[in-house]
DNA sequence: AAACGAAGTTAAATTAAGTTAAAAAGCTCT
DNA sequence: AGAGCTTTTTAACTTAATTTAACTTCGTTT
């Protein structure tokens, strides 16, 4: 089921908009402030988020970048009373993938909502519970990863890079982007400390050559294989 | 490359818009009515559509139900001057990924095409996973360059140029173009280690005479095979 | 042909990544 | 709480990739 972040402190409106959502099969968590946002953000995960401009706390386009550093693609829809130019550059400069203007009507919400799903479809591939990449079986679920030769458990860290590889199998995982999304912070010990479980991650999948993990020199790494 | 299919009728707006985003490093082909977009569309391929809606011959919501017929995952945006509930209703229900009313400024327009190419990504798939020439075979996925005498891994930088070369084969790669690509920014510096890197490039190509990399004094360097 | 800028080449310097081991931080169990 | 374990981070050292620098050669212009 498709989850919907929605910041919108003007609470008849907040409700209208979560009841007519429900209805149409969403799952809705509807805040009044923006650190309340900011905060459940932190602890759930969502699809997609609805975020006033004008909000108490923080302001929609502030909770905007500070959602985008934590999650970098999460698709982002501003409802506002401005429709001002300039508001709705910073707006887009934030990373938002839309832009709508109250008064609007559900339908139309409700199309713009859709059309970013169907575009992004990552809550369709959120959680796989197997990758399948050369003679290997990953689980990443129990952290377990198979190969013909044998079966190894996985520490947290280890599970979790691999998990970003395997999404992004065969193209750049950028570093930056998996120590923010792994280790939240990006500093210099971080990115050593991402260098060494590289290395066991080669260790592991040394039992197939036809699989390598490639350094991308000043981006990142790619998981090769096939 | 970003090519992009511009469908409008107003050549004020048309021109504006094709300089503009052509500036921006995208490649835009302008046509006047709904019947020769679809025409063009039919022959050529394109990232991304921004059609009008109020198009000569063929309207735009009707040219992109059948440009969604054609392919169906085509990102669309509309441009009109109408701001009418009803007609924003009917171009999300034909499929539009955006919706945009004059007047807009170009930077906003710019943003939610960058919004929705960021999502789609399907202009990074352009990736062709080898190129042959001469006795060579590059695989620009796992950087390496195969010839009859043996195999050599690349560098990252290696990579990245040779396959700009590649991709130009028998044409002038601009120094200009290849640096923004690959070193992000054209300065004094980047060039000379481009310099570096083509003398590379070249030792590794001796191994068969009838391929080289001439340079365009003052343009640039074209890779000259078969 | 002289002068000047562009490109070619090589080596040194810098920065990124690879590897291994030890230290520190977390668990688990009594 | 603390012994004994695992996991993660820090550290030190090694190797590789990239940039900078210095010098040479080639093209173009006057």
């Amino acid at each position: 089921m498709v989850k919907i972040l929605l910041a919108e402190d003007d609470s008849n409106l907040g409700t209208l908009l979560t009841d007519y959502l429900k209805a149409k099969e969403y799952k809705v968590i509807h805040l009044t402030d923006g650190q309340k946002a900011l905060d459940t953000f932190r602890t759930e995960t969502f699809d997609i988020c609805l975020l006033d401009i004008m909000l108490p706390e923080i302001d929609g386009i502030s909770l905007a970048r500070k959602i985008r550093k934590i999650e970098k693609d999460i698709p982002v829809i501003f409802l506002t009373a401005k429709s001002l130019e300039k508001d709705k550059i910073e707006g887009f400069a934030a990373g938002a993938d839309d832009y709508i203007t109250k008064p609007f009507s559900m339908e139309e919400l409700l199309y713009r909502i859709e059309a970013i799903l169907r575009r992004t479809k990552s809550y369709k591939e959120d959680e796989t519970d197997e990758y399948i990449f050369g003679k290997f079986t990953f689980y990443p679920l129990t952290q377990i990863l198979k190969s013909d030769t044998g079966s190894h458990k996985l520490t947290t860290k280890e599970s979790d890079l691999l998990k970003l590889l395997c999404k992004n199998k065969n193209e750049v995982l950028e570093r930056n982007y998996a120590l923010r999304t792994i280790w939240i912070d990006d500093n210099y010990f971080n990115a050593r400390s991402m260098d060494v479980y590289i290395t066991k991650l080669r260790k592991y999948l040394k039992a197939d050559p036809s699989v390598t993990i490639l350094n991308v020199h000043g981006k990142g790494y790619k998981l090769l294989c096939e």
